[in-house]
Order: C-alpha cells, then structure tokens, then sequence
DNA sequence: TTATGTTTAGAAAGAG
DNA sequence: CTCTTTCTAAACATAA
C-alpha cells in the first residue's frame, strides 16, 4: 500500500498544494464533504462500506451470521415445505440507482395508500396518529408480506405499491420486477419469504448468488446480497425527526405504527412468520417510539449480532423497550439488510430475546399492546458500543462472580437433563414448571421476572426496583459510561430537550430521592442513562411518542435539567404508560422491567435471569468478564449506591432481587422461578463504574467525538470494548456472497477511514467504516493517501486516522459496529 | 389465523 | 479436537 505507487503526485496533491492546504487539512474537509454527501445524499451509489469489502478479505470475520451453515445439507431432505428458499436469487436488480425516485415514488404510493387505507381500516392506530402511515404500509407490508409467504392476493394490487415495496425494501425490484409481478408470491411463498424480489434485484450485482443453495438461507443471503449491495439507504432517516419522535413506544397502542396490526392481513405464512408490516414511512419515523440513528443505513448485512441489534433498537427507545413489531421495524430501517419478508432473521430476533437473558420481556395490558422487550439498566453494559456481550450482563457478572454458570435465559437445558426433550408441549400453566421443581430450570421469560420480584404491584415496583439492581444502580450512567451513549445514541441537538433532560437526569443521577422513586422508572425508560446520548432517543419534545412523558419531562428538565424530578414526572409517566397500563398484566414482568431504573435501585443483584438456566455452559465466559469495564468507571456499586441510593432500598420484594443484594449473596429467597444462580446469591459485582457519570454528565470522553477529530470515539471504544475476538464474518455465504457481489473483493483499500469523524458523524452510519461513496472528496483522498502510502497516514493527523487507522482494515476498526454509530 | 414466544436441534466458525 | 458462540430452522404454544 504505502508504495509509492506510480502516481508520483497525484492531482489531488498538485491541487492541495496549489490551494496550500494540507494533507491533513484535506482529510478535515474531506470528512466534512463527506459527511454532508452523506447526509444530505443517501444516494451515494453505494456505500460500499469499505470495511465491508476489506471485512471480507480480511477474512472471515464477519460475522458468519449470513452463513448459510447447513445449506449443503439440505439438499438432501427437502423439506417438503420449504424446499428451499433459495430460489432466489434472481439477478436482480442492479444497484438501485434510482433511489431517490424510489423513495419518491415510494413516498406516493404510501400516500396513497395511507389513504386508502386509513379510512379502510380501522385498526389505524389509536394514538397519535402515525397511524395514518401505517396504513400505507399496508400495502408494502403486503406486498412483502406477501411475497414470502401469502398468496398473493394482493398481488400487485398496484404496480405502484410494490414499487414502493420493492424501494423500501431496498430493494430494486423495480427495476427488474414489475412491480407486481405476482410472482413473487410465488417464490417467497414457496420459499419462506425471504426473497422477494427485492431480493433479486441485488442481484444484478455480481452477485453471484449464492450457490448456496440453502434454503431460506440462500434466499436471505441473496437478499440481503443484494441489499448490502445497495448501500443507499432508502430512507435514510436522516434528519432531526428522529429526534423528534419518541411516540411512545411504551404506549401500548401504538407502539410501532408497523407493528400495528393492519398488517396482520399480510401475515406470512412462514413457519415464523414474520411480519409484517411495512417499515414505517420516514415521514412516519417521527412518531416512533425509538430513535433512529441518522444517517444513512448501510444495506449490507450488519456485523453485529442479532443481539446486538436488538440492544440498539431497544436502547433507541427511551424507555429501553420495545415491543416486537417495533424491534422489527427499528432492525429494517436501520439494517435495511434486514427485510421484512424474511422470517429468518426475524426468527432469528425471536430467538434471541427469548434466549438472551438481558432482553426482558415486559408484558402489558393486551390493550396496551403487546409484550414489550426491555433492558435493564443493569444490562446496559451488555450493549455498549452498540455491540452485545454477554459478559457484561448483570446476571453474567454475577454468576461469574458466584462463579456459577453463566445464567441463560431459557434454561431449558438445565431443566431437562438432557436436551432433547422437546418441549412436552407446553402446559398451559406455566405453572407447572414455575411452580414446581423447576425452578431452577425453567421459567418462561415472563415468570422469571415474575419470580424474580415478589411481585409487586407494577407501579410500586417499578420505582422501586431497579432492574439490576445491584450492578449499576445508575445503569445508564455506567452504561453510558461504557458505551458511549453517543455512539448508541446520536448526538443531542443541544436544543433538544433530551439533552438537557438527560444530562439532568444523569446529573441528578444520584437522583433525587423523590425521583428516586419515580426514578427507577425513569431511568428505565427514558432516563436517560444515556446521559448524553439518549438525548437524542427521546428527542422530543413533546412529541410523541410516549409523548406525555417525555413532554413533560422536557418542560420539567429543561427547567431544572438536572433533577431527577423531570425524570420523575417522566417517570410516572413513563410508569403509567407502561405500568398503569400495561402493568396490570405486568405483575409479573415488573420485576425486571422496573429495571431501567435501576439506578434507583441500590445493588440489588440481580438474579433474575439466572433462575432461568444456570447453565453451566458459558461459565467460562462469564467468567471471564466480570467486571465489565474496567476502563471507565471504577466502581460502581458504591458509587451506585451512594447515589441511586435512593430507592434501592426497597428492594421490595422482588424476591429474586433480594438475593442479589449485591453485596451479599445471601441467597435470598429463591423464587421459585428464578435460578439458581440468583439464589445463590450471585452477587454482583458491580463492576461498571458509574462514577464517571456521577461526576460528569457526558459520557466519558469517547463519547463524543467530533467529526473534526476524525477520531471516532466508538473506534477507540471498540477497541477497548470490544473484542474484535470473533471476527466472524459473515461468512456464512451470504454475508460474503453480498459483500463480495457488491464488491468484490474490491482490494480492501484501506479507505476505511475510520469513519473518522466525517462520515463517523453520523453515528448510525452505515455500519461499515464508512460508505463508499466515489464522490466523495474523502475517497479521493483515501485514493492518495493509499498511494501515498505510510507517508500520508503518518502526516495524517492523528485525528483523523486516529490510531492508524486509517490503514486498518475496516475490520480492524473494531467491529464495523462502532464504526457505523458513528 | 396471526403474531408472538419458547424451545430444541444442528451447523458453522472461532478459541483454546 | 473440543468447547463455545451465534445463527438458522422448525416445532410447539399461546394470546388475541
């Protein structure tokens, strides 16, 4: 790379030197230009991320998720059903070029059918009114929906609609689909959803497609191939309006305006269906209940976990939960890689929060919505950085401390002896296992939590309990503190009330007693934690979306930023939303829901999860993390403590948590639920430190970072944080194969800035270090600075290759992830 | 019937 | 080579 390579001066150099600007000087600006190219266009042609394509030379690492393991395999035995999905890959699509008359296009036809369907449909949501989109969606939903699996009825109903379909899809399939085109039905029917069309467009890369004949895999793998090729985001989110929106996600009703239920027509048939529902129009994404990192969304498949997905999209909200439908709707237009008619990766997210022992279930009044998704607060270390490990789980921790097996959700395995069981069909009751001996095995999610907490009236416990208790009594702080909120969160216009809010709330982290008690509550939701991220989560200020709340919380915190007090009202508020309403269903849930407050929350350990298995099995990992970050904040129990104190004593009842009481591990009182781990009295090692956010209301200083520096804060993070361990790549074939179609092993160039603050300004950015965008000034340079070799990187200013890495391969960069926050 | 949840299995990749 | 982790697939459950 340094070689000199054969362009003695590039023109770009003649030119600096004409214009008497340097290298460095070059790389500012370029990171300027490109962020506003960013910004302002999605279009780039692609945004290839480089690190994409250097991911996958690098090797595998990606994450393998595309992989399409087993494919092979099946030939073998097709399934009668679902032979397989592969069908796919159509050569679609080529990029789609068109996108902004896509999305325009799009635009219309939802519209259109907005209309249409709003005074159709009922279902409209209640709410606020962001139903109105929903209903557009309808037909986008349909259309996916329908392409997987439905019949096709719908068909086409119009051309136009499946444009938008396909646009939002991300897919091109106008381009070589007619928009109609029923069949698709057809194939996604046949084959699970997965591809429609969209898919194919992708194709029209390279794509080679994937051999892989795999099953539904393949068909994923083509799709998202082919979405990865597409790198402009269809819609990017961009602008404020993220900000704006928190609706409510609590808020039972609407919930995502996706989610709504207008879909369900569409459903899909496949085995887990998936959902359905259109993504939210961007008009729309105001009134989500998360908050959609700007920028434009890379189509290539994501190098996070699915778990990690799920943390960002829950975290968006401000009250760190989310229901299913708006998980889904968060991952598609963030990871437009993601698409809706795939059951896969949605099967996949089902999984996952079933599984994963720091996604609690929260469940609500049926009227309020569905169930919702949460972490705790005392989990939020888990998500830092936007990444997901398990070490850092406050079960995982405490377990580990305990030195006992690392908690799983779904213990199923410890219950049974040996695995295979399969499920004796549920009883009904849970009872049965709950109650009895199971205890340490099984418990549904939703008991768990229920055991966990003596359960209490939702409302009460949730002040009171923090989630987790004992770790991070200010979870968000310490959280913060580890992730760096911007990088999950985007930056806070400073006007926005959200900042202030939050950095009230963080300042006030201690929390006011009085807030304390509503605190939990806030915390959990909004609270902020995410001192300075979050802000933006909530971003509204009356919007929306849980929009009492945060209205209020805004009138409150901007008054007095800092107290708790606007988090209480929030709180309430918040509580209300989701305990009064839902909470009724709650009871049992509350124990972990309350979490998010957990900063109120003394140190109760928490042991919820761990009832459920405590599998041995990861043990060693958990071990191994314990303490979570180190780096940022020391302590953090005490500290917690000190400052949540608040209402951490009550630990209420949450008979679990009890247990946890951090320091001892007494073992409390077993629910019966809960695991073992928890009564055996994990403790729990505090380890985060919140202290920093006790001290500071930002983030530590990662946090921020300024596009200036060039320096990304998640790239430092990531470092830190993240442990680039598994690289996996995504190798599974798809992950390569989309990659590699888009581009091919396009020599990595190390072009991957490091996302530097440009284009790292968005924090959501596509995920790869950076797109691609040709027009990019930024590229241009990368181009120079490639031949120029070393010699560039070392004038480079620091800020913007910050350590290296400039040359570092995307990879390198930690894991995309981090990258694409910013 | 659908959407959502839970659980079991197995495959692939990586780490040790 | 074994163990772990993640992903995927699918069966089963259940509430609405």
């Amino acid at each position: 790379m340094a070689e000199p390579v054969a362009k003695p001066v590039s023109p770009i150099s003649q030119v600096l030197q004409s214009i008497g600007l340097t290298r460095d000087d070059l790389v500012r600006h370029s990171d300027q230009m490109r962020f506003f190219l960013t910004q302002h266009e999605l279009g780039a042609p692609f945004s290839v991320d480089p690190s994409e394509t250097a991911s996958t030379a690098r090797g595998s690492s990606r994450t393998r998720s595309l992989s399409r393991p087993s494919a092979p395999a099946h030939p073998q035995t097709p399934p009668p059903s679902t032979p397989v999905k592969s069908e796919p890959i159509e050569p679609a699509m080529p990029l789609r070029q068109m996108d902004s008359m896509e999305m325009i296009l799009e635009r219309k036809s939802r519209q259109a059918k907005r209309e249409k369907k709003a005074k159709a449909k009922d279902r409209p949501r209640p709410p606020p009114s962001p139903s109105p989109a929903h209903t557009s969606f309808s037909l986008d939903a349909f259309m996916q929906s329908r392409d997987s699996r439905r019949v096709p009825d719908s068909d086409q109903s119009d051309s136009s609609s499946s444009v938008a379909l396909q646009v939002r899809l991300s897919v091109p399939q106008n381009n070589s689909v007619p928009p109609v085109t029923p069949q698709h039905r057809k194939y996604y029917r046949d084959y699970d959803s997965i591809e429609p069309p969209s898919r194919h467009k992708k194709t029209s890369f390279a794509r080679p497609l994937s051999p892989t004949p795999t099953r539904s895999r393949t068909a994923s793998t083509s799709a998202r191939a082919q979405s990865a090729s597409q790198d402009a985001d269809p819609f990017t989110p961009r602008r404020n309006n993220y900000y704006k929106s928190p609706l409510p996600s609590s808020s039972p009703p609407r919930s995502s305006p996706f989610a709504t239920p207008s879909m369900k027509r569409i459903v899909n048939l496949v085995s887990s269906p998936g959902p359905m529902g259109p993504l939210p129009d961007q008009d729309e994404y105001d009134k989500l209940p998360y908050k959609l990192p700007p920028g434009p969304y890379s189509k290539k498949r994501p190098e996070l976990s699915y778990a990690a997905l799920i943390g960002q999209a829950i975290l968006s909200s401000p009250e760190h939960r989310l229901t299913l439908q708006e998980i889904y709707d968060w991952i598609t237009i963030v990871y437009p890689y993601f698409q809706r008619n795939e059951a896969t990766w949605m099967n996949s997210i089902r999984h996952v929060l079933s599984t994963t022992v720091c996604f609690r279930k929260v469940p609500r009044d049926r009227s309020l919505g569905r169930t919702q998704w949460a972490i705790w607060d005392c989990d939020l270390d888990c998500f830092a950085n936007g990444n997901f490990r398990k070490e850092f789980c406050a079960e995982y921790r405490q377990a580990a401390a305990a030195k006992k097996p690392p908690p799983k959700k779904r213990p199923a395995e410890e219950a049974a002896s040996g695995r295979k069981m399969k499920r004796p069909k549920k009883e009904p009751a849970s009872s049965t296992e709950t109650g009895s001996p199971a205890m340490p095995t099984l418990a549904p999610a939703s008991l768990q939590g229920a055991m966990l907490l003596p359960i209490v009236p939702a409302t009460h416990f949730l002040p009171i309990f923090p989630p987790c208790p004992s770790v991070h009594h200010q979870p968000y702080y310490e959280q913060c503190t580890q992730l760096p909120a911007e990088v999950i969160f985007p930056p806070l216009p400073p006007t926005s009330h959200y900042a202030r809010v939050t950095s009230g709330v963080a300042v006030g982290s201690s929390l006011p007693p009085s807030s304390a008690v509503k605190n939990s509550d806030v915390s959990q939701t909004s609270p902020a934690p995410p001192s300075s991220s979050l802000p933006e989560l909530i971003p509204n200020n009356g919007s929306s979306s849980s929009p009492q709340l945060l209205s209020e919380d805004h009138s409150q915190t901007d008054t007095a930023d800092v107290y708790i007090e606007s988090a209480s009202p929030d709180v309430t508020l918040l509580e209300d939303a989701r305990i009064g309403k839902g909470k009724k269903a709650e009871s049992v849930v509350p124990h972990k829901t309350p979490p998010r407050k957990s900063r109120t929350l003394p140190p109760m350990p928490l042991s919820p999860t761990l009832d459920r298995r405590t599998r041995p099995k990861k043990k060693p990992a958990s071990q191994q993390l314990p303490p979570p970050l180190p780096a940022l904040v020391p302590e953090p129990t005490s500290i917690a403590t000190t400052t949540t104190q608040p209402r951490p004593l009550t630990p209420p009842a949450r008979p679990s948590t009890p247990p946890r009481n951090r320091g001892a591990t007494s073992t409390v009182q077993l629910s019966p639920i809960r695991t073992p781990l928890s009564h055996k009295g994990l403790h729990m090692t505090p380890n985060t430190s919140l202290a920093h956010f006790k001290t500071h209301l930002d983030p530590p200083p990662h946090t921020t970072f300024n596009p200036d520096d060039g320096i990304n804060p998640a790239v430092f993070d990531t470092e830190n944080v993240r442990t680039p361990s598994r690289k996996r790549p995504y190798h599974r074939d798809r992950d390569r194969d989309a990659v590699s179609a888009h581009f091919p092993p396009v020599t990595p160039k190390k072009l991957v800035f490091p996302a530097p603050g440009s284009t790292a300004e968005s924090p959501f950015r596509t995920p790869g270090p950076r797109i691609f965008d040709p027009h990019d000034p930024g590229t241009l340079l990368e181009e120079e600075f490639a031949r120029l070799g070393a010699k560039a990187a070392q004038e480079s200013p620091a800020g913007l290759y910050g350590r290296g890495l400039l040359y570092e391969s995307p990879n390198a960069l930690s894991p995309g992830k981090l990258t694409r926050w910013y």
